[in-house]
DNA sequence: GCCGTTTTCGGCCCGACTGTTTTCAGTCG
């Protein structure tokens, strides 16, 4: 492997293999090397940067838990492919070790012993082998394994090559469909006060590695024993006095945790997270004398635990704002909550509009047309309380148009919306979602143009340019004084690609200059800008829409999404432009 | 190995559950 071609993917799980190398060398005397190489590794893997940039610019300090004998191991790394200090550290340790912790419950003592044990020094071959032998009964007869860790690796081994548990990610609406299924049948057991879904799920994370559920109940013991016997369940995973999990039949791991109504705050704070939140959270309290676990804020000096009903109680007491949990991620929210100071995000009440709306109107678009009406999307927006709506459907298709037929279709569409506008009560911006072009250019005539209040861009063809010549083809397209807005600016599809690669900082810039925003594309699979990218997008002074996308009636719903990425990135009401008034955003677009 | 509203030295979150064990190690969140 070329080590500048090195990604942080990579470079975070070699991060990740050094720690459990310490973890098999010994644990007690390298704890701490441990811990700081998978700090290390979860700040990569969160960077929106690749880290071979960061290290050509002399940026590597700018990461978060990297500190000079880190960055030293980078730069070595980046320079000659390999680092010495690894080398020594996973002398000794089989390959196939890091292949087999790639299975859920296994972790580096199992996976170690098992290859030591088996000879295993394959790393393609470690999960067949090791599945191998469990058929054979071979696992159960070494020390410290017993036949029914053997099946428990079997079934292990099976689940990870089914892509079960935490190894596929949910879009985060379906697994609010699911958590909601398993919450309406909680609620109906007598002994459930209150149940609410936790964990990444409540922070909005855009993709949620399983479904956490918290219930307040002084009778955990029936409430776990209802849990396990959800319909939809395939197998239990654990099960015991206030906490338990099992796999859905769909593949997706539940996990629950009860406590009484008087200590529910406690739980809420400590099921929500991040992990990283938490921990930050704990090392502050345990400077002001106090210890915090799910039940509650013990006093360390009289081991006296003080309850809490609700949430907002708990931060209070510790001398916090309540925190949105948006905004659990440690990036900085407990200073500002200690100090009072936190920004005040974004809410879904303060959307006065969509942007991005795709009617079935017949434009005769190369991408695909809406399934609703102008005038039924119209009515939605109107329920969902909205002062305008902008109409951006594709353009016309350039290869099967001439220019006079494409300013006609326009002008039709334009027509119809005049027509319709005039007997509703929500306003309507004259918008395309245009094409830019590979050249840069926009997929619309001038004369085209001019018939739009304005017109969002684009990338919808040749995504694989290198990052300048990206940035130059949608700086150029964002040129036109009718380009006012950037859809889905990384055309990421979670789950299915990464988006491509183009420089913020430039984009940044000119969008500031220029007077140009940048989407929160609120579609499931899209999500795009994401919360790190929109973090940076408002420290450097840059306006956002949050935009549906809708292509049908219901999708306009999806709204919700969209303002949870923007509290996630900290956005306020003030950086977002669909928050404005229509004649505030109408001004906008002429400026 | 990192980091700073006690600290540039001396700290470093807190707990649940399981299987294989008779008191604990390993994994997970």
């Amino acid at each position: 492997m070329i080590a500048e071609a090195m990604t942080n993917k990579e470079i975070a799980q070699l991060f990740r293999d050094v720690a459990a190398s310490y973890s098999i060398k010994n644990e007690a005397k390298f704890r701490f090397q441990m811990i700081a190489y998978q700090n290390a590794a979860d700040a990569i893997e969160g960077l929106t940067t690749q880290v071979k940039d960061l290290f050509k610019e002399n940026r590597l300090d700018q990461i978060p838990g990297v500190g000079t004998t880190i960055q030293g191991r980078i730069e070595e790394l980046l320079k000659t492919g390999k680092v010495k200090h690894f080398e020594e550290v996973m002398k000794g340790i089989p390959p196939a070790v890091f292949k087999l912790m790639q299975i859920p419950s296994f972790g580096p003592k199992k996976a170690y012993k098992l290859a030591v044990h088996f000879h295993l020094n394959k790393a393609e071959t470690a999960i067949d082998d090791v599945e191998k032998l469990a058929k054979k009964g071979e696992i159960a007869k070494l020390e410290g394994f017993g036949e029914k860790s053997q099946s428990d690796i079997l079934r292990a081994v099976g689940e990870f090559r089914e892509g079960k548990g935490k190894t596929t990610k949910m879009l985060l609406p379906f697994a609010y469909e699911v958590a909601d299924e398993i919450l309406n049948y909680l609620r109906k057991n007598k002994y459930v006060v209150q149940a609410e879904t936790l964990g990444s799920l409540r922070r909005m994370k855009s993709l949620v590695g399983d479904i956490d559920i918290a219930v307040a109940s002084d009778h955990p013991k029936e409430v776990i024993e209802h849990f396990i016997n959800y319909p939809r369940k395939d197998r239990i995973i654990e099960k015991g006095p206030a906490t338990s999990s099992f796999l859905t039949t769909g593949g997706n791991q539940v996990d629950l945790m009860v406590q009484p109504p008087s200590q529910f705050g406690a739980l809420l704070q400590h099921f929500t997270g991040s992990k990283d939140h938490n921990v930050a959270l704990r090392e502050y309290a345990l400077k002001k004398g106090f210890s915090l676990n799910e039940r509650g804020i013990k006093i360390l000096k009289t081991d006296k635990l003080l309850k809490f009903t609700k949430e907002e109680d708990f931060y209070k007491y510790l001398g916090l704002t309540w925190i949105p949990p948006e905004m659990r991620e440690n990036t900085g929210e407990i200073e500002l909550a200690v100090k009072h100071k936190l920004p005040k995000v974004i809410e879904l009440p303060y959307i006065k509009g969509d942007f991005h709306i795709h009617s079935s109107f017949p434009i005769e678009p190369s991408h695909d047309l809406g399934k609703n009406s102008i005038a039924e999307m119209l009515k939605k927006a109107k329920e969902l309380g909205y002062e305008y709506l902008g109409f951006s459907e594709h353009n016309p298709s350039i290869s099967k148009h001439t220019n006079r037929q494409i300013i006609d279709l326009i002008k039709k569409r334009n027509e119809e919306i005049d027509i319709l506008e005039e007997t509703s009560d929500v306003a309507i911006f004259k918008l395309m979602e245009t094409d830019i072009l590979p050249g840069g250019k926009l997929a619309l005539p001038e004369d085209a143009l001019n018939e739009l209040d304005a017109t969002i861009v684009s990338i919808h063809s040749v995504f694989k340019m290198d990052k300048t010549e990206m940035t130059k083809r949608v700086i150029e397209g964002l040129s036109h004084p009718k380009a006012k807005i950037l859809a889905h600016p990384t055309g990421r599809l979670l789950n299915e690609r990464y988006g491509y690669d183009i420089d913020f900082e430039q984009i940044f810039e000119f969008c500031r200059k220029n007077n140009k925003a940048l989407e929160i594309n609120a579609y499931p699979n899209r999500l795009d800008l994401s919360d790190s990218i929109i973090r940076l997008a408002v420290e450097a002074g840059v306006k956002m829409t949050i935009d549906t996308d809708s292509h049908a009636v219901y999708q306009m719903d999806l709204m919700r999404y969209g303002v949870s990425q923007a509290k996630r990135g900290w956005a306020k009401k003030d950086d977002i432009l669909n928050c404005l008034s229509y004649n505030d955003v109408k001004s906008w677009f002429n400026t």
